[in-house]
DNA sequence: GTTAGCACTCTAAGCCAGTGAGTGCTAACA
DNA sequence: TGTTAGCACTCACTGGCTTAGAGTGCTAAC
């Protein structure tokens, strides 16, 4: 089906597509690229293309431009592998080192690492973060009648929460510390779903066998099922939206705003983000759910650092990016990171 | 000087452009608005507006806009004062009193329902973050050598870090605890940058004095006061930025950029949030100091609620911005917030 | 001081022809 | 049979030109 020649043009369209951003003609490819041939062998062999699907033409007379298709079979089979510079593989392994203790901050470090390291836009999350489990809980006062609320996680994340338990003014550290005791004792290993489910319609004595007064009790639990489920506790970390707005096919004002709509909308990042089986997956175009990002493409990988797996990571761009260059910026980032010896 | 009828008609121009973004021309304004004389004395009226430099024509023979001045005028002297309908003034109120207790949701709350309100862009931020004070601090282990931090400060927010501390590995619960009582009786009080000024140089003995392994203190004393005074610590929330490319005048593809960039530098707009001594300000077109944003004009106010100081707020829009309905919102925002008894 | 009238200005929109890049097709060539 | 040269054709883009419309400034009359 595609021999050899066509896939050499096919990668010289999308090359200079990817740069340019202008349909590309048979003469530009005869000159620029040497392929042997003469321009109307090319012409023949762009018109097997754009009749199989591969590229199109944006209107009769003009040059071709890669299709969603064409990107497609590109992204699988024919795009060469890339190797950071030193340089820039180190400055993302230094992101990464300095952060590795806390998720929050490596998120944040991260986007915008890759962010600056590909020229496109990116967005992280942690949209596990609803499952995570309960591993300690402690509760310190904090004003008269009111309390701060500190979770960690299984995953060693930490949550906390401010909130006012008028029924337990007065209560002071060492009090605070025993419940904090008590909390971890009985909900130690619960996620948020889990405590939901088994706090519904307790009755007072209930609480009084876990040896917690309910008053204080009932809100606390509310407070950390509230904090380790809702799906507003997912912190979007986005960086170099300005970025997209230098690409010429975003000048149309209408997908510039669909973007930066996108960009901004918490549930359609998630689920966006949330939706990979793979390590490394190339959304196309079209491919994409999300209508306001079908002029898109999104190039989206787990964050899975010294194997521990701290989140999910999406690269958005126009279809033409540079898909060889992002997907080697996420295989160097998913490497071993280990502090240098001496 | 302005006589009043020259006021009226710099008000009936104001009122058309915020509407209408288009130049106005004085047949426009007898006709719209009933001010009992033609066109042509309004011509003149608008000649002599235009010498004083309250408004400008665009082009020779085009209507008139209001100028940066025209605006300053309106703002400080003509603008009249708006009132939120119950359902505008309910939905604020809703807002800010279900996020009371924590200042991260507050913000974040905040700006989203003052951009939902407005239809402008907000920014908020808690600048002063950098100056708060310890008011408690605990430590709980995590895992093996590692260590969840946390930090209440005397406005009552909460911070937390999460860092490896080796040679404390094996420290349990109530050793941490016993630790954290004894920062907290060093430490309370002090803001990030008097830690840094106290612990420049110190010697292992004066570790000692405080009953603490140097090794342990140091690391920690340096993630408090990181924790507590970088500027990486100030969070910005933002919310509407996809309004502002809804507004004609950021078709301009140049100013759409220039804004969407300085959304998202941090420094910028900690600057930007940083400088204002009335409760509420104005800053319009050119007279603002960051040059990406003097197309635009920018309302700032301090979040102060139930006498309490929370942070700042900005709201940007285009210069020729609803200013008195912006005003009467955040006038809204400061006043008495308290849950409806019974 | 106000108004009607009029000439003038300038933009925006529509139209048209010319240009150039690129195509598809055909016929000749190796 | 695959490749190439040549040629007619297509179509977006550009620049010049015209027209319509909104608005101004000025003058003279009320």
């Amino acid at each position: 089906m595609l021999n050899r020649r066509k896939i050499k043009i096919l990668e010289a369209i999308i090359n200079d597509y990817i740069e340019s951003a202008e349909p590309i003609g048979s003469r530009t490819i005869a000159r620029k690229y040497d392929l042997g041939v003469s321009s109307a062998t090319i012409r023949n062999e762009m018109s097997d293309l754009e009749e199989m699907g591969y590229i199109v033409a944006p209107h009769a007379s003009s040059g071709r431009v890669p299709s969603d298709k064409g990107y497609r079979l590109y992204v699988d089979e024919v795009m060469p592998k890339r190797r950071l510079t030193n340089q820039q593989a180190e400055f993302l392994k230094q992101s990464i080192l300095q952060n590795l203790n806390q998720v929050d901050l490596l998120m944040h470090e991260l986007s915008r690492a890759i962010s600056l390291l590909t020229n496109y836009t990116t967005v992280a999350a942690d949209i596990m973060a609803q499952r995570h489990k309960i591993k300690h809980i402690q509760l310190v006062p904090v004003d008269d009648g009111i309390f701060a609320l500190m979770l960690i996680t299984d995953q060693n994340t930490v949550k906390n929460r401010v909130l006012p338990l008028p029924e337990a003014s007065g209560v002071g550290l060492t009090t605070a510390a025993r419940i904090s005791a008590e909390l971890t004792r009985i909900l130690g290993g619960a996620s948020g779903d889990e405590l939901n489910n088994l706090f519904i319609g307790v009755t007072e004595q209930r609480f009084m066998d876990l040896h917690i007064n309910p008053d204080i009790a009932a809100p606390l639990i509310a407070a950390i099922s509230e904090a380790l489920s809702s799906a507003d506790n997912v912190q979007i970390y986005t960086s170099g939206v300005k970025n997209i707005l230098d690409f010429p096919e975003f000048a149309n004002l209408e997908k510039a705003r669909a973007i930066v709509g996108a960009l901004e909308e918490k549930d359609g990042l998630i689920t966006l983000l949330a939706d990979n089986s793979e390590d490394i997956q190339v959304v196309i175009g079209a491919e994409n759910e999300n209508t306001m990002l079908q002029d898109c493409s999104i190039i989206k990988a787990k964050i899975r650092i010294n194997e521990h797996f701290f989140g999910n990571i999406a690269i958005i761009g126009p279809t033409r990016m540079d898909y060889s260059q992002v997907v080697s910026v996420l295989r160097n980032m998913a490497f071993e990171h280990k502090e240098e010896e001496g």
